[in-house]
Order: C-alpha cells, then structure tokens, then sequence
RNA sequence: GAUCGCGUAGCUCAGUUGGCAGAGCAACCGCCUUUUAAGCGGUAGGUCCUGGGUUCGAGUCCCAGCGCGAUCACCA
C-alpha cells in the first residue's frame, strides 16, 4: 500500500483514504463503483412492507431443522426486494455486515453475509464507507432482535462517497451547511425531504384548487422594464444587445390585470418574484406567490377563495402530519372543519371562518380614538416615536402606528382578515363609494406574519393615473432611480378593464405553517447565501 | 444598520483561576455470523476564525476585523 503522503491532513487525508478505497476497488475486485441503470428498484418503505411473518417464520423453521439433518430442505417463501439507497450506517461483524440504507421513503436495514455473496461483493460490503450509494437485493426477513431486515444475496456499490459526511448520530446541525451543501443536508436529516415533499403537494394543490373555480395559470415577464405593482426596491439586470435596463419583477399585478382587459376572466400566477430588501427568517430576496384575479369579483370574493383554499391546505397538512407522526416537528389536533396545528410558539386554528376585524376597529382598540382624528394621531405618533412622526402623511403616520401597535395585538393562533385598509396606502384599491378615506382591500396574518393582501381593484384609470403619481411625487431620490409611471398599464385601463377583485398570497410563508418551519430558508431549496470567503482573496 | 451570542479535529461538542490541545463519532490497522449510535485492541488527525495587544506564559483576558446565528430596525 502507499504510503500516505505527509503533507496531507484533515479533509484531504480523508477524502484520500477514500481515493485509495476506490482505486483498490477497481484493481483488485474488478468493480466499477459508479454503477449505472438498475431497473424495478423497490423503495425502502415499500421494501419493508412487503415482510411477511408465515413466510419468515416458514424459513427460520426450515433452515433451523437443516441444520440438525442435511438432508432436510430449507424452504424458503419469503418476499424478495431489490432496494437502493445511500449507507448511513455500517455495522461490520467480521463474517456478517449490517448496513441501513437510507431514501426518500426512509431506513432500512440490509445484511450481507459472506456465505451469500461472492467474494467480491462481500469485500465491498465489509469495507463499505457511510454515504455510499449501494443496491441490494434479497428475501426480506427479520434478524434475531426483531428488525426488519433484507439478507443480500446481491450487493453492488453504485456510488462511491468520497466526501466524509456529517457525524452519524447528530447529523448536519450547522445551519449554514445545510443550506450551502442542501444534498448533504437532504440525506442527513430526513425532515427536509419531508418538508420538500409537503411543498410540492401544497402547490399541487393551490394549482388543483384553482382550476376546480375555473382560473387559467399564466406566466408573465420576470424581466421588465418598469418593476410595478409593489413598493420593494427592485433587482437591476441589463439586457446586452438591446442594451437596456432590466429589473426583475417585484410583483406579478400590472401583467395579470392587462389580461382582465383583454378578456381572460379569471387568472391567476403561482411565481418567483425578487425584492431587493433585506433577509430574515421571513424574507428571501426571491419568493414565490401566487396572485389570482378574477373580473367582476370584489375583495370578498378573494376572502371566501383564500379562506376555502388555506382549509383545504391545512386539512391536506392535517392528514400528512397525521400519516407521518413526526411529533418533534409537528403536531396537529382535530378532524373536519377543527383543525389546530403548531407552529413555533402558537397553535393555529386553521377552523373556518377566519377572524375578520377592520383596520379602524383594531387601530381605535389599541389607541383610544378613531384613526380620522388627525391632531391625536400626529401626538400618538410622538408619543410612540414614529420617524419623521412631525411631517409623515396622516395615513402613513396612522399605518405606522398600526403595524407598530395593532398588528403585534392580532391573535396570532387565529388568522384573521384585517379588512377596511386605508386607501392612502393602498394605491392600487378601489375607494369604498360611500367612505372614500378607507378601500375595499383586506390583509390576511397568520401567528405574526403577513400571509396576503386582496382588493377589489382600481379600475378607473384617472383615479389609479392620479393616485401612482401621487405615489411617485412622494418617493425619495433613492426611489426615483427605480419607479417610473407604467403608461402602458394606465392605457389598459383606459381600454377598461372589468371591476375586479384580485389576491396575492406567499407561498413560502403557507408552506411555513403547513410544515412547521418557522424559518423561510427551511422551505426553499436552495436559499440565498453570501459567496463562502477564500480568505486569499478578500481583504 | 443596532444589540446579543457563537467560531476548537471531517462531524457533534468539552476545555476549570491564564499553565503540555481533549472526548465521542468518522478515518486507518487488527478481531468478531444477529448488530441497532454494535463492541474490543491499536494508529493517525489541530492556522483553537483572522490580525494586533496584555502577560514569564493566551483556546481562555483586551481591541479590531471576518463569518454564522438570534433579536430588533427595514421590507405599504
């Protein structure tokens, strides 16, 4: 053997101990440890369902009594499986290894006994390293302590780990790790496949729901050249041939109102948009929503939709919680319309109907008077140091103080439709005929986070001409580099656009509570992260 | 951006009043045909995040920086 080069040390003399494994693989037993097709593979769920005790019990009877007289036949009925999965754990007995494999289905335990196998495959298996992808195939039967257990007669590595991989028992526990190397994150802890999986059905379904209330699913520019319908510094790209200026979507609204105008009745996006703001365990600087429009609808229209599509979701959630039994991250309580499930701190009652409560009602709750009395609003504000609390607009002074004070105040377990929004900060909302100060628009919270917004949309193009100027006049110099008036979106409306109630809703955050995450970095993929530092270079 | 916490072997973590750098797992060698985080014997593995300072002596104390996390602010 050679002699392990002195330099060598920490990661590199590991993942060269590996090499080494490999290369002695390849030359001394002919094998080719980076497989290739295998067909009808069973997963490891299915594999273990398939134990069948009269068969088992049928053998170790059988194989016993031949051992006491040879001419005795062993009979063996038992199930056979042909399984895949990466090794998480190895337990070499000299002439008998025990090895769990692990998919995405879960463990399961294979053996592999010398006298079973061929010479080759038995080295493989004795010599075999943690994060080796191996195919296996057997009867499955049971060992002496109870566990189900597959004993190979085939086994063949199909990939060989050279990485050494997170320690056995505690796993990948460093958060930054298991968002920069997800693939080992995704075999060492089993949740995240969970969550993922649950992610996918939860989109599933928003898309099923959808097309049961008759909504087309569209798709809109991600590069545009006027980031509208939202007030989130945008992304800036650059097109190179046509030389111009790009900004990626902070919202999908202008797009799918253009499509009410030319008569597409109800639409709706599930998509990724981009703000240019700041990350926590809430906010990823790309997201997905969904937005659903549909004409001749209002903002109750768009209450009843979400209402009966987050049900639906948690019930979905209910009965997945209840399939996996996965306590430690999870737990949910109820059946039929009475749904409670944890999340974090709260317990939320995903019971129909939500709560509703208007904005004004929760605003004079916590401050004592009515949102209108101008005077006592610009004291609360000094009262509660709101910035530029002197000068600030009414309306934003009031919305201030509402997010400082009213939201923090809404039962987090309940969900709750805050409904009757001001229009000052709703620009893109029709005002109430009868109250023009307050619009047709509601937010939705659910344990502290903003879940959605809805209005009944702005369909008169001088009002929604005036009201976005009004909007720009206001921005700061900062803003003016990114807001433009979006004339083309005014020219729709001018050709008319139906009255309509639209919706907007964070995926991520829905996946959030359905899942138990509390952190949004949980639910994507592949979350944003800063480029690791190579300290040569920085500096 | 502010505050707090953390940064020690591939992973998970100890490290006392400032006094030789530690454990378990993983790796390597050996033994073992019913293990369950297998066990037993042996070997190897360290820029204690980086830079400065105090000190006879710093993983430990001080300063600055970097990275990560949490909370807050920002995000209609």
């Amino acid at each position: 053997m050679n002699a392990e080069p002195a330099h060598e040390h920490g990661l590199e003399a590991l993942e060269h101990a590996r090499r080494e494994k490999l290369a002695r693989w390849r030359a001394d037993y002919g094998v080719e440890p980076y497989g290739q097709r295998v067909d009808d593979i069973t997963s490891l769920t299915d594999a273990r369902a398939l134990y069948n005790e009269a068969a088992h019990e049928e053998y170790a009877a059988s194989a016993a009594a031949a051992k006491e007289n040879p001419d005795a036949t062993v009979v063996d009925n038992r199930p056979r499986a042909r399984v895949a999965g990466r090794c998480i754990q190895h337990r070499a007995m000299g002439k008998l290894v025990f090895i769990v494999l692990r998919d995405h289905t879960g463990d399961l335990q294979i053996s592999v006994s010398k006298a079973a196998v061929d010479q080759p495959s038995f080295k493989l298996a004795s010599k075999l390293d943690y994060g080796d992808i191996v195919v296996a195939e057997g009867p499955v039967g049971r060992t002496n302590k109870g566990e189900i257990c597959i004993w190979a007669d085939r086994f063949e590595v199909h990939a060989k780990n050279l990485v050494p991989p997170p320690e056995k028992f505690h796993g990948l526990t460093d958060a930054e790790l298991r968002y920069r190397q997800r693939y080992i994150d995704m075999f060492a802890n089993p949740q995240t496949i969970r969550t993922f999986t649950m992610r996918s059905k939860i989109i599933m379904h928003v898309r099923t729901f959808m097309e049961r209330r008759g909504y087309l699913e569209v798709e809109t520019p991600m590069m545009q050249s006027i980031a509208g319908g939202a007030a989130a510094r945008p992304f800036i790209t650059h097109h190179n041939t046509l030389d111009m200026q790009l900004f990626m979507r902070i919202a999908t609204e202008l797009p799918l109102k253009r499509l009410l105008v030319g008569g597409m009745p109800r639409v709706y996006e599930i998509g990724r948009i981009f703000r240019n703001e700041g990350v926590d365990r809430t906010h990823n600087p790309e997201f997905t929503t969904i937005e659903a429009y549909q004409a001749f609808g209002d903002c109750w229209t768009m209450l009843e939709l979400t209402e009966s599509l987050l049900h639906e979701l948690a019930q979905l959630a209910f009965q997945q919680a209840a399939l996996e039994a996965a306590p430690e991250k999870r737990s949910a309580e109820g059946a039929g319309n009475n749904l409670h499930m944890q999340w974090g701190e709260h317990t939320v009652n995903w019971s129909r109907p939500f709560a509703r409560r208007k904005y004004g009602d929760l605003f004079e709750q916590s401050f004592g008077f009515p949102m209108t009395e101008r005077d006592r609003v610009r004291a609360a504000g000094r009262e509660h140091r709101i910035e530029k609390a002197e000068t600030l607009d009414h309306w934003l002074l009031v919305n201030a103080l509402y997010e400082k004070l009213c939201e923090p105040a809404i039962d987090p377990n309940t969900p709750t439709f805050v409904t009757d929004y001001p229009s000052a900060i709703s620009p893109l909302t029709r005002p109430q005929r009868d109250n023009p100060e307050l619009c047709d628009r509601w937010e939705l919270l659910v344990a502290g986070m903003e879940l959605g917004t809805a209005y009944s949309e702005l369909n008169d193009p001088d009002i929604q001409l005036e009201k976005l100027t009004q909007q720009l006049a206001g921005a700061d110099e900062e803003e003016q580099a990114f807001r433009t008036l979006d004339e083309d979106f005014i020219n729709a409306l001018k050709v008319g656009m139906p009255p309509a109630g639209g919706m907007g809703l964070g995926i991520d955050r829905i996946v959030m509570l359905m899942t138990g995450e509390t952190t949004i970095r949980d639910v994507i993929l592949f979350p944003l992260m800063k480029p690791e530092s190579h300290d040569e270079q920085s500096q």
